[in-house]
DNA sequence: TATGAATGAGGTTTCATTCAT
DNA sequence: CATGAATGAAACCTCATTCAT
């Protein structure tokens, strides 16, 4: 239960908040959410405008679940048969390579719900939102971290700390525009995406990581 | 003169634009455009909100404008002191380092219109903003281009054509997140900014670019 | 319910509704359509102009609700003691003085709400308000057919049918100077109103019918 | 010169005027008289908005100006090779005919003109508009009373002031509907117009006035 | 006198939120 | 708990009119 949330002691509470948040879902791959009115939302669940408030303070408390339904599909594809593995002494550019396909192939089918949160995250940056990222994002880090401890050996940047942040930054960020807004500018400079883009990422890295470091 | 914009003949109705450009300006430094009223606009500028009116057929006018006053900041900057020259045979290395520490100073300086515009384009792609983007974009394309060009015997890469475009994407997408909201998620994943963001990148796109490719 | 109206429900609702009506019957005894505000109407009807928009889709799609207004109370007093009646042998003339009393009295009781659709149909034909007259008039053209019908030796009319339909416009636009705008000209043309001008118009009617044709 | 217009010294005033009375006769063939702006007028004109309020002191001031335009050209039209003139002899039927289809050409002719002050009158009976209106029409019940001399033999009708006011009346509001709103109700209940409407309105006319009056 | 930029009251409409049922 | 009607602040926009140039 997320800030501005209200709890739900009983059965039916919990049935009304699931068919909420499936219509915000819905909602959300049609228009951004400033775009979304309560009473739309209302409507697609099949409750009353005030059940919503009976269940989330005010329409800003519903960015948080935004960010659950993320959590909740990204963790479900990572804990199916999609998870991914690295051979004992499989190399560095393959791993990245898998990697970032992976996670292309995740930011694509969820963009709805990352638009949302990325974009909410900006329009009002004071809503707690961002918390919830950050910490999610600190995962991101410790498997970029890991990746890069598991082929030690193959990375020849001096500054380890700050090369693993950078690429955890990267890895991030270079998804978003081309996964989240694939016909606006910048991405439209690049014009390919899947695996494509993916493998020109997992290239990129590759080479920063493992390039002998000039003084 | 932008689409939706009315054209201002006399001194005075050009003197009175410049009063509502320069509002527009700062009221975007404290928050979204859509959550500043032409009202406000009007009253920052000391005119009538039916002056903004006669000289912007609409509220959507304005957004054009704001990627105009960028333009000519950028151009300002650039015309200064602050060009970009290249020695006939500086190293790809510095000439990258250059290039990316100038775009992170204009990204950083002029981030609030920056913001302005990347988040409209987002929330409403269906206004034309986003053309004069593009178009704006392909000249940095075109200055990528002219890096490689400058440096070909140290580029190593095979499909170069699709090298140039992927480096132009990233130039532009790495310093939005960055720049634009250096305190939201991805950007805190990289816990430095300015010049040693800058370096690092243009280190990312050097390894990128000289690292013998691998089949 | 007309259009652009929006269904309601609920018991309150309807007495909302009821509520907005009768302030817009009020307010239009005062003044046109035009001049009276959805804040005015609101207002007057004791509730909010949310209120208003919650019922009628815009301003516009209230003017069928005049129109409405209008035949209900038209209807109200045919079906009272004012019901127009015929006696088998009545005579042409007899009949047509009963008829054009009767709708002089509908007219002038009902006047402004007659105003309101006769204007706003010529200001806006777009709307489709004009529609729900026609169908109403036709109504008026059956009558018309009706009585000659019922009086069939005293008419002389060779163009049976021309002349019905004439004599149903002649009905239905004599009153409406006279009726509608009692002040203005042309209407200060003829100094009576009342009986004496259903009568002299009956009386016009029955020469016209009964009054041997020329070739 | 009307109520709220300025006086026009000199010749250059003189000529604006003329400019702005032209643009307005464009205008209402258009559209509805509160449906053209003052700016619009002005544009029409070549004139500045500031120069209209210098000839007249407000909006409301052209209605009068559309009156005058009106009368000028009625007044061309009779002394032009149009004039109406009856025979010692001619029937009261045939004079009828000849009026009732010059009056229809007028009316058809000028539509525009007369709707626009037809219409203000209705909404804004406040103005003066209708004064000059009044004063006019009495002209129409003179010439009708003077067809009524001329045809005395003819004539059944005992109260024959009444006879003549009603005549009167009858002629001007009956071209109304269908001359100034052709498209609505209750125009539309009589599928005829021209000569046709003419010819048979001058039949009922004949028949009314001739007919033998019962008591 | 002519210009047209500037004014600002006032109109329509939206929608997050409240509250009586 | 659920409902959905009611609320009303606030946004956008228009246009008759004024007034500095």
């Amino acid at each position: 239960m997320s800030q501005g949330e209200k709890p739900a002691y009983q059965d039916r509470s919990r049935r009304t908040r699931e068919k909420i948040v499936i219509a915000l879902d819905e909602a959300l791959r049609e228009k951004p959410f400033d775009q979304v009115s309560v009473a739309e939302i209302a409507q697609r669940a099949g409750v009353a405008v005030g059940t919503v408030y009976r269940r989330f303070e005010n329409k800003d408390a519903l960015i948080p679940v935004i960010f659950e339904i993320y959590k909740k599909r990204v963790e479900a594809m990572l804990d199916g048969d999609g998870a991914i593995e690295a051979e004992p002494d499989e190399s560095l550019r393959s791993i990245l390579r898998k990697v970032m396909r992976k996670t292309w192939s995740i930011c694509a089918r969820e963009a709805h719900l990352l638009r949302a949160t990325h974009l909410y995250a900006r329009l009002k940056p004071e809503l707690a939102a961002g918390e919830e990222w950050k910490k999610y994002e600190q995962a991101s880090a410790q498997s970029v971290a890991m990746i890069i401890n598991h082929c030690a050996g193959q990375v020849k940047r001096k500054h380890l700390k700050r090369a693993t942040a950078f690429a955890a930054y990267m890895l991030n960020s270079v998804f978003i525009e081309k996964g989240l807004y694939p016909n606006e500018a910048p991405a439209t400079l690049f014009p390919y995406s899947g695996n494509t883009l993916a493998d020109e990422f997992a290239d990129m890295l590759y080479a920063y990581l493992s390039f002998p470091e000039q003084k």
